[in-house]
DNA sequence: GAATAGATTGTCT
DNA sequence: GACAATCTATTCT
Protein backbone atom coordinates (compact mmCIF):
# COMPACT_ATOMS: atom_id res chain seq x y z
CA UNK A 1 0.00 0.00 0.00
CA UNK A 2 3.19 2.09 0.34
CA UNK A 3 3.64 2.21 -3.64
CA UNK A 4 1.48 2.11 -6.80
CA UNK A 5 2.35 -0.65 -8.63
CA UNK A 6 4.64 -2.97 -5.92
CA UNK A 7 4.89 -6.40 -6.72
CA UNK A 8 2.97 -9.16 -4.38
CA UNK A 9 3.98 -12.39 -3.77
CA UNK A 10 2.44 -14.11 -6.98
CA UNK A 11 4.79 -12.40 -8.86
CA UNK A 12 7.29 -14.87 -6.58
CA UNK A 13 5.31 -17.50 -6.58
CA UNK A 14 6.26 -18.81 -9.88
CA UNK A 15 8.75 -20.62 -11.72
CA UNK A 16 12.21 -19.28 -10.89
CA UNK A 17 13.30 -19.47 -14.87
CA UNK A 18 10.04 -17.01 -15.76
CA UNK A 19 10.32 -14.74 -12.74
CA UNK A 20 14.38 -14.49 -13.81
CA UNK A 21 13.05 -13.26 -17.45
CA UNK A 22 10.44 -11.38 -15.88
CA UNK A 23 12.60 -9.45 -13.47
CA UNK A 24 14.08 -7.34 -16.61
CA UNK A 25 12.32 -4.25 -16.41
CA UNK A 26 11.09 -3.95 -13.38
CA UNK A 27 12.00 -1.65 -10.15
CA UNK A 28 14.24 -2.21 -7.56
CA UNK A 29 13.61 0.08 -4.29
CA UNK A 30 15.47 0.04 -1.58
CA UNK A 31 14.55 2.49 1.94
CA UNK A 32 17.24 2.99 3.69
CA UNK A 33 18.14 4.98 6.41
CA UNK A 34 20.39 6.97 4.71
CA UNK A 35 18.27 7.41 2.08
CA UNK A 36 16.19 5.82 -0.72
CA UNK A 37 17.58 4.45 -3.97
CA UNK A 38 15.89 3.00 -7.13
CA UNK A 39 17.12 1.04 -9.69
CA UNK A 40 15.77 -0.27 -13.38
CA UNK A 41 16.76 -3.97 -12.91
CA UNK A 42 18.19 -4.59 -16.39
CA UNK A 43 20.47 -8.32 -15.51
CA UNK A 44 19.35 -11.30 -13.75
CA UNK A 45 20.26 -15.26 -12.92
CA UNK A 46 17.79 -17.87 -12.29
CA UNK A 47 19.35 -20.92 -9.61
CA UNK A 48 17.15 -23.26 -9.19
CA UNK A 49 18.36 -25.88 -6.66
CA UNK A 50 18.53 -28.75 -5.63
CA UNK A 51 19.50 -30.19 -9.28
CA UNK A 52 21.21 -26.94 -10.42
CA UNK A 53 24.67 -27.81 -9.28
CA UNK A 54 25.22 -24.07 -9.71
CA UNK A 55 23.05 -23.07 -6.96
CA UNK A 56 23.77 -22.97 -3.11
CA UNK A 57 21.01 -25.51 -2.45
CA UNK A 58 22.54 -27.98 -4.92
CA UNK A 59 21.93 -31.92 -3.70
CA UNK A 60 19.40 -30.80 -1.16
CA UNK A 61 21.93 -28.37 0.77
CA UNK A 62 20.83 -26.64 3.61
CA UNK A 63 22.63 -24.44 6.10
CA UNK A 64 22.28 -21.39 7.90
CA UNK A 65 23.52 -19.37 4.89
CA UNK A 66 20.96 -20.59 2.51
CA UNK A 67 18.45 -20.89 4.85
CA UNK A 68 16.90 -18.15 3.41
CA UNK A 69 16.45 -19.71 -0.11
CA UNK A 70 14.29 -22.54 1.58
CA UNK A 71 11.97 -20.28 2.58
CA UNK A 72 8.35 -18.55 1.50
CA UNK A 73 8.60 -16.73 -1.90
CA UNK A 74 9.29 -13.38 -2.07
CA UNK A 75 11.82 -12.91 0.53
CA UNK A 76 15.10 -11.93 0.10
CA UNK A 77 18.33 -14.33 -0.05
CA UNK A 78 21.93 -12.21 0.45
CA UNK A 79 24.98 -13.86 1.09
CA UNK A 80 28.78 -12.43 1.60
CA UNK A 81 31.52 -13.18 -1.29
CA UNK A 82 35.09 -13.02 -2.16
CA UNK A 83 35.44 -11.74 0.94
CA UNK A 84 33.78 -8.45 0.47
CA UNK A 85 30.57 -8.46 -1.99
CA UNK A 86 27.41 -8.80 -0.71
CA UNK A 87 24.79 -10.77 -3.54
CA UNK A 88 20.93 -10.02 -3.62
CA UNK A 89 18.67 -12.67 -4.61
CA UNK A 90 14.69 -12.88 -4.92
CA UNK A 91 13.47 -16.15 -3.29
CA UNK A 92 10.95 -17.74 -5.85
CA UNK A 93 8.70 -20.67 -5.52
CA UNK A 94 6.77 -22.78 -2.66
CA UNK A 95 8.43 -22.85 0.58
CA UNK A 96 10.59 -26.07 0.78
CA UNK A 97 11.68 -25.32 -3.06
CA UNK A 98 14.97 -23.62 -3.03
CA UNK A 99 14.96 -21.63 -6.10
CA UNK A 100 16.13 -17.74 -6.46
CA UNK A 101 16.88 -14.89 -8.72
CA UNK A 102 20.13 -13.13 -8.85
CA UNK A 103 19.70 -9.54 -9.55
CA UNK A 104 23.11 -8.91 -11.50
CA UNK A 105 22.45 -5.31 -12.72
CA UNK A 106 20.24 -2.28 -12.43
CA UNK A 107 20.00 1.50 -14.10
CA UNK A 108 20.18 3.70 -11.58
CA UNK A 109 16.93 6.03 -11.52
CA UNK A 110 16.48 7.51 -7.72
CA UNK A 111 18.99 8.20 -5.12
CA UNK A 112 22.00 8.98 -7.39
CA UNK A 113 24.13 10.98 -4.75
CA UNK A 114 23.88 8.22 -2.27
CA UNK A 115 25.03 5.96 -4.79
CA UNK A 116 27.79 7.48 -6.05
CA UNK A 117 28.45 8.44 -2.72
CA UNK A 118 28.69 4.75 -1.19
CA UNK A 119 30.47 3.01 -4.71
CA UNK A 120 33.39 6.46 -4.72
CA UNK A 121 31.97 6.50 -8.84
CA UNK A 122 30.26 9.15 -10.61
CA UNK A 123 26.68 8.56 -11.65
CA UNK A 124 27.06 8.44 -15.65
CA UNK A 125 29.56 5.54 -15.38
CA UNK A 126 28.01 1.95 -15.83
CA UNK A 127 30.29 1.12 -13.02
CA UNK A 128 27.81 2.12 -10.55
CA UNK A 129 25.66 -0.43 -10.47
CA UNK A 130 26.72 -2.89 -13.53
CA UNK A 131 27.67 -6.21 -11.31
CA UNK A 132 25.77 -7.69 -8.63
CA UNK A 133 28.57 -6.63 -5.64
CA UNK A 134 28.56 -3.09 -7.04
CA UNK A 135 24.60 -2.79 -7.23
CA UNK A 136 24.36 -4.08 -3.66
CA UNK A 137 27.06 -1.51 -2.08
CA UNK A 138 25.61 1.11 -4.63
CA UNK A 139 22.01 0.31 -2.45
CA UNK A 140 23.72 -0.40 0.64
CA UNK A 141 22.22 -4.30 0.83
CA UNK A 142 24.07 -6.24 2.97
CA UNK A 143 23.13 -9.16 5.52
CA UNK A 144 21.07 -6.62 7.56
CA UNK A 145 17.99 -7.21 5.19
CA UNK A 146 18.59 -11.22 5.23
CA UNK A 147 15.28 -13.01 4.95
CA UNK A 148 14.03 -9.34 4.18
CA UNK A 149 10.04 -9.08 3.30
CA UNK A 150 9.94 -8.40 -0.25
CA UNK A 151 6.43 -7.40 0.28
CA UNK A 152 7.19 -4.69 2.93
CA UNK A 153 7.98 -1.35 2.88
CA UNK A 154 12.18 -1.49 2.58
CA UNK A 155 12.69 -3.72 -0.31
CA UNK A 156 10.60 -4.27 -2.71
CA UNK A 157 9.93 -4.40 -6.85
CA UNK A 158 7.47 -2.70 -8.71
CA UNK A 159 6.45 -2.60 -12.05
CA UNK A 160 8.30 -0.85 -14.37
CA UNK A 161 9.04 -1.13 -18.94
CA UNK A 162 9.45 -4.14 -19.89
CA UNK A 163 12.51 -3.60 -22.49
CA UNK A 164 11.90 -4.36 -26.19
CA UNK A 165 14.08 -7.55 -26.49
CA UNK A 166 15.66 -9.32 -23.77
CA UNK A 167 18.63 -11.83 -24.63
CA UNK A 168 18.96 -15.71 -22.75
CA UNK A 169 22.62 -16.21 -22.14
CA UNK A 170 24.90 -18.52 -19.74
CA UNK A 171 24.99 -17.19 -16.55
CA UNK A 172 28.28 -16.05 -15.31
CA UNK A 173 30.79 -16.98 -12.53
CA UNK A 174 30.09 -20.68 -12.45
CA UNK A 175 32.31 -23.00 -14.59
CA UNK A 176 32.51 -25.38 -12.13
CA UNK A 177 29.02 -26.54 -12.24
CA UNK A 178 29.56 -28.54 -15.74
CA UNK A 179 26.77 -28.78 -18.19
CA UNK A 180 24.48 -26.49 -15.62
CA UNK A 181 26.75 -23.75 -16.34
CA UNK A 182 25.66 -23.94 -20.19
CA UNK A 183 21.79 -23.53 -19.23
CA UNK A 184 20.70 -20.30 -20.67
CA UNK A 185 19.72 -19.20 -17.80
CA UNK A 186 20.71 -15.08 -17.34
CA UNK A 187 18.80 -12.34 -18.95
CA UNK A 188 19.57 -8.83 -19.35
CA UNK A 189 17.98 -5.62 -21.66
CA UNK A 190 19.65 -6.35 -24.86
CA UNK A 191 19.68 -2.44 -25.58
CA UNK A 192 20.96 -1.35 -21.68
CA UNK A 193 24.45 -0.09 -21.37
CA UNK A 194 23.83 -0.91 -17.76
CA UNK A 195 24.20 -4.80 -18.32
CA UNK A 196 27.54 -6.61 -16.62
CA UNK A 197 27.98 -8.18 -19.76
CA UNK A 198 26.49 -8.37 -23.14
CA UNK A 199 27.62 -12.20 -23.87
CA UNK A 200 29.36 -14.96 -22.38
CA UNK A 201 32.30 -14.21 -20.50
CA UNK A 202 35.55 -14.24 -21.72
CA UNK A 203 36.50 -18.08 -20.76
CA UNK A 204 40.39 -18.47 -19.92
CA UNK A 205 40.86 -21.70 -20.07
CA UNK A 206 39.37 -21.52 -23.71
CA UNK A 207 41.50 -18.92 -25.33
CA UNK A 208 44.64 -20.06 -26.48
CA UNK A 209 47.43 -17.89 -26.16
CA UNK A 210 49.11 -16.73 -29.01
CA UNK A 211 52.62 -15.60 -29.50
C1' DG B 1 41.09 -4.16 -25.26
C1' DA B 2 42.40 -8.47 -22.95
C1' DA B 3 44.48 -11.03 -19.46
C1' DT B 4 46.09 -11.59 -14.79
C1' DA B 5 46.91 -11.01 -9.83
C1' DG B 6 45.58 -9.65 -5.49
C1' DA B 7 42.23 -8.36 -2.10
C1' DT B 8 39.87 -10.45 1.99
C1' DT B 9 36.51 -13.25 5.05
C1' DG B 10 32.34 -16.11 6.10
C1' DT B 11 31.22 -20.76 5.57
C1' DC B 12 31.72 -25.49 5.30
C1' DT B 13 34.75 -29.96 4.97
C1' DG C 1 42.43 -25.14 5.12
C1' DA C 2 40.03 -24.43 0.64
C1' DC C 3 37.05 -21.97 -1.73
C1' DA C 4 33.57 -18.63 -3.45
C1' DA C 5 26.97 -16.64 -8.10
C1' DT C 6 33.38 -10.56 -7.65
C1' DC C 7 35.84 -6.22 -8.30
C1' DT C 8 39.75 -3.38 -9.20
C1' DA C 9 44.21 -2.12 -10.59
C1' DT C 10 47.93 -3.22 -13.33
C1' DT C 11 50.32 -5.10 -17.11
C1' DC C 12 50.84 -6.49 -21.66
C1' DT C 13 49.85 -6.29 -26.49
Amino acid sequence: MSRPGKLGRAFYDRPVVAVARDCIGKILVHRSARGTTAGRVVEAEAYRGPTDRAAHSFGGRRTARNAAMWGPPGHAYLFFIYGMHWHVNLVTGPQGVPHAVLLRAVEPLRGLELMERRRGVPRERPALTNGPGKLCEAFGLDGALYGEDLCGDRLFLTEGSAPARIVSAPRIGIDYAGAWAKKRWRFFDAGSPWVSRTWAPARRRDTLRRR
